[in-house]
DNA sequence: TCCTTGATGTCAGTAACTGTCAACACTACG
DNA sequence: CGTAGTGTTGACAGTTACTGACATCAAGGA
């Protein structure tokens, strides 16, 4: 570990989510965010495989936590009761970070149609990593993906509004209670 | 209407789906597609915002039917069977076309991580637009994203086995089995 | 006949991203 | 103590997606 200043990667993370608050994404070069970083682009290139994904530093952490939470829901659950405790897992992890930088972070995603799209393929991922899961717990398909794809629904929905700031509860009780909102629907009240 | 040749944006839009099946996305350039379509590059550009643009070339149209059939839904009909209508008419319009053509479109999208993620962002501007109908209908949020978000993972869910090959029934009923089968998850079965 | 309009070509330029090689610090091992 | 290996970074050249500005040319109407 040859390294003439630690956490490169830490360094360009925090630089170039300050330079997107102030400036939006598509105003800043890569080259910038290095600079500030101390370092060039090509090491920036060298950390994240592309400008996008230096905003999405955490995302396999999160995914790691649903996955871990869903491995850990009782055997009697159901599959979306399973999914829920993923959600559990993963709302937790987030609950416990600094909330002003996840309200920073989603701004910079809102104001930026690239990011969104980069955050939907993200989603995509939690969620085949969920239907695989579900898959092993003995759920056929396309009921994994679609319990999957259905819950996944619930935590965007719920972190969309627990980031957005239009809601100040805590998020777990939030994606609970979407959770609930989506089996009256299939109820169809 | 100045035009050398008839219907630019077709021809850009079949060259670029022969030349993205016979040798991949990240290996064909715009200036290729353009060549093959008897155009330049920059008129590429003028037809579609980017290289991805020009394989979701009839986007829009699906999502109109999405919503049509949706605004046509009974006043009795609860919002995933709203929803539900939606689909219906989006599949009777996909079942139209040539399936051969849809399997091709498939493969080349599922083979590039670029344009799933565009996919995605599709399936996202389809959310939006259910969810909005679904609030004139007089669904409350965040009931109104939630039910359109389950809906379409139930449609994305069937176009991909329709469309992979992996299913060779009518793309209709596939959708109305599958939307079955969320009904069911929910009711925790 | 002239003028407007819309589609296109041409050209120069920016910025994301990649391949390659050299330099440097740190570690392990003799 | 020295030397070879390993991992991170810098330097630099190159490709390609994408944009802005201006010229051109066909078609249609006044």
């Amino acid at each position: 570990m040859g390294r003439w200043q630690p956490d490169s990667r830490g360094r360009l993370q925090e630089a170039a989510l300050a330079l997107f608050a102030e400036r939006g994404f598509d105003q800043v070069t890569t080259a910038e965010i290095a600079a500030r970083a101390g370092l060039t682009e090509r090491t920036f290139f060298r950390h994240f495989a592309d400008k996008r994904e230096v905003i999405f530093g955490g995302s396999d952490l999160l995914k790691e936590q649903i996955v871990a939470g869903l491995a850990g829901a009782p055997a009697s659950a159901d599959p979306l009761e399973a999914v829920a405790c993923g959600l559990d897992a993963a709302a937790d992890m987030l609950g416990a970070f600094r909330r002003d930088l996840s309200r920073q972070r989603h701004a910079v995603i809102a104001a930026n149609p690239e990011l969104r799209e980069r955050e939907l393929a993200k989603a995509g991922d939690y969620v085949a990593a969920v239907a695989a899961v579900l898959r092993q717990r003995g759920v056929a398909e396309p009921q994994a993906t679609i319990a999957a794809e259905a819950g996944l629904a619930v935590f965007r929905v719920s972190l969309e509004r627990w980031a957005g700031g239009e809601d100040d509860r805590d998020l777990t009780v939030m994606v609970r209670e979407a959770m609930a909102g989506l089996r009256e629907l299939a109820a169809g009240t």
